[in-house]
DNA sequence: CAAAGTTTTTGCACCACACTAAGCT
DNA sequence: CTAGCTTAGTGTGGTGCAAAAACTT
């Protein structure tokens, strides 16, 4: 098929890392991501064995085969006889595994032939994956989830610690709130985006559990700029009270309990609008209408001394963590969303729109993973063999 | 309220080199 | 038409610095 891993171009891939978008080797997998405590946290998955593009998130049994959404739509539609085909949810890992472990995470898993013990894995030994983690959840072990009864994953990811201290005292809260919570702990599945025969609804949501890198938005924007138009049109359309089933809106010091609203309501967007963009679709295009909801509330009146909006996105599913309190809490007493207001917001979010296409993007993963571990000094790319002050693959510096 | 001073935020250039794409043979 | 080679240009991330913005006096 002539697919090679990104990182040595040698191997053949096996797994998928989707906070580089790279496929790698078993062997790279693990020199790439023990090179840090970040890179550790990357969570993988197998790489899909039909279009060695994507990551996979369903095995079908019957066919032995591990499926991207995408593949697995292709090949278990429900036009197609194999529609029916038994399926079983692909878990995600991070850390350094061994094949062995990897294995015991996937008992299909199979170590290609090409792909010997690296020495990565002879030398580092850095295994550390957590068996929680490899059987039941998506990313890293830091990360508390909970979730409401709307379906939003609330994350308490290091990306937005900072924030979350001033904030803390409303993510407390929105983590505790003891009418909403079904205290489901963790999400258990880590990609499956569709519903799909075996997966509960729960196991929907779990979705919502993203890598932060995969929550860049110009990438879902690419991929589904549809469903970015279609949240606007609701904006638009006036259609906020009427989305989150409540005519009294808060407005001024309230972007948290509209955003935390308009997340819940994403939701169901998400389901219907799943089906037309199931060519490439994947769990990024349900982030994709969380996000661009969360992305006009908070954009729409920053708080002095607040981070842009631009930051809670660079956070992704965290920066649900600042929304306050949840759209359960009674609406304050203070003026409704007038059209004036939502106009402005509007053309605000349009102007922030404008310019984000410009935001940097990875757009060759191998040059990324390549970068990541070239020495710098002061920042800057040194040549091989010269002396160097920071060296992304040593925990120690060269002077 | 305006001006001056201070602090914080933002944007960008820099570096080496693997990789891509285009052009040519 | 395809394959192989050459070459120019691109993109990658961490850091430092300058400019702009925000804030204080």
């Amino acid at each position: 098929m002539g697919y090679n891993c990104d990182f040595c171009g040698d191997q053949r891939p096996v797994v998928y890392c989707r906070s580089d978008a790279a496929c790698l080797c078993l062997s790279c997998d693990r020199n790439v991501h023990s090179a840090n405590a970040l890179s550790k946290r990357h969570s993988r998955t197998l790489l899909c064995e039909r279009c060695n593009s994507q990551p996979a998130f369903v095995r079908c049994v019957e066919e032995r085969v591990s499926l991207c959404q995408n593949c697995d739509w292709m090949g278990h539609g429900t036009s197609t006889s194999n529609s029916r085909h038994k399926r079983q949810a692909i878990n995600c890992y991070s850390g350094c595994p061994s094949s062995a472990e990897l294995s015991s995470i996937w008992p299909f898993f199979q170590q290609p032939p090409s792909a010997g013990e690296s020495s990565c894995e002879r030398e580092l030994g850095l295994m550390s994956i957590n068996e929680n983690i490899a059987s039941t959840s998506w990313g890293p072990m830091e990360n508390n989830i909970s979730q409401d009864n709307t379906g939003i994953a609330i994350t308490n990811d290091t990306c937005n610690s900072d924030k979350e201290s001033s904030m803390g005292e409303s993510s407390a809260r929105l983590l505790d709130q003891p009418s909403g919570s079904k205290d489901t702990s963790l999400p258990k599945l880590c990609c499956p985006q569709t519903k799909y025969p075996g997966l509960s609804e729960d196991d929907l949501y779990d979705d919502f559990n993203m890598d932060e890198v995969d929550l860049n938005l110009e990438k879902y924007e690419e991929l589904f700029g549809m469903t970015l138009n279609h949240s606007e049109e609701l904006l638009e359309n006036g259609g906020i009270a009427s989305l989150f089933g409540t005519k009294d809106m808060p407005a001024a010091d309230s972007d948290c309990h509209v955003a935390a609203a308009a997340e819940g309501s994403s939701v169901g967007l998400v389901n219907a609008i799943q089906p037309a963009c199931s060519n490439a679709a994947s769990a990024d295009s349900m982030m994709s209408n969380k996000t661009d909801s969360i992305l006009y509330f908070t954009a729409r009146r920053p708080h002095p001394g607040e981070s842009s909006a631009g930051d809670y996105q660079d956070c992704g599913a965290s920066s649900m963590l600042l929304m306050g309190e949840p759209p359960w809490c009674p609406p304050c007493t203070e003026t409704s969303f007038t059209s004036a207001t939502r106009t402005d917001a509007v053309m605000r979010y349009k102007e922030k729109k404008k310019t984000r296409m410009f935001e940097k993007r990875v757009r060759y993963a191998s040059r990324k993973a390549r970068a990541d571990v070239r020495k710098r000094v002061k920042g800057r790319f040194v040549k091989a063999g010269d002396a160097y002050d920071y060296d992304p693959l040593s925990p120690t510096r060269s002077f």
